[in-house]
DNA sequence: ACAATATAGGTCAAAGAAAGTCAAAGTCAG
DNA sequence: CTGACTTTGACTTTCTTTGACCTATATTGT
């Protein structure tokens, strides 16, 4: 196994029910007899924003850096999402909107498949003047289905 | 005996019980002392989809293929509901499949919302005469992407 | 109060470690 | 002999590890 997986793993196992954890940098790297750098490069690819964290740090004495977590991100996304569609959708809009869930991981590649193939337009073979409303309602009901609690 | 042929039926008793291994490329080009682009050889050639295997693999130190059995049982399920779904599909229908799928463990209960919202009858307002055909276009295509893992 | 020092963490690029690609060359059954 | 399959290797891409150098904050001695 990597170092930056055990990294990660024992990062997130100080979380432990709370959802604020403060480390100290060199401690951490000479507790995996690793460089400093090596948390900063766990820390970016792993807690970033788009993974539902956000992070601070302080400098100097008594330093150290904080991660939160943050739940309501997907969520919020989404609910952003839906109120923003109007009464019609185009499957172009709807292939940027899935580009832009898939790259902030807010829907998983399966589900992204799903939303896209029940709103494609082959699928819905039905009137033109129609079929943009009809995918905006079957869009919009999907995603709230993907709302968590 | 081919090398191709060796080297697969190594990757295949490694399976033994499991549905999932992880190979590291160059070690097993080493084992048949081989060059490493024989293995992805090999993979391409004998583990793909339509031979039942999902393949991923990530670069870099630590790097490897993984290589998981689809699960035959369930893609079986699934193509046979769907050859058995005609032009029409009324939202009862659709509800006992659900169920069905849902204690066959064929689908995840996320997934089997997001097939019952894009085609509930309250999404869907076409005029009934093409509401159930429409049903069953959405449906269908939605199963085949749940095909195949 | 101020300057010097110690104590943190940040950045960035190079080196290293895997895996991927693609096309040329080789093999072999029909 | 031809076409399909296999083997090989040069080159590419992606991800991780390491280290030198930089910046910010706190503490301490005068």
């Amino acid at each position: 196994m990597r170092m930056s997986d055990m990294i990660e793993e024992f990062i997130k196992e100080l979380f432990d029910d709370e959802d604020y954890i403060e480390i100290q940098r060199n401690d951490l790297a000479e507790h995996f007899n690793c460089v400093p750098s090596q948390i900063n490069y766990v820390i970016s690819t792993r807690f970033k924003p788009s993974q539902g964290y956000y992070v601070e740090s302080k400098r100097g004495g008594g330093g150290h850096i904080s991660i939160k977590k943050i739940n309501t991100t997907k969520s919020n996304y989404l609910m952003h999402t839906i109120s923003s569609i109007g009464d019609k959708l185009t499957s172009q809009e709807v292939d940027i909107f899935l580009s832009n869930f898939l790259s902030y991981a807010v829907v998983t590649k399966k589900e992204a498949k799903l939303l896209k193939v029940a709103t494609s337009d082959n699928v819905l073979n039905v009137p033109q003047n129609i079929k943009d409303e009809l995918r905006a309602r079957i869009f919009k009901n999907m995603l709230i289905n993907l709302v968590e609690e």
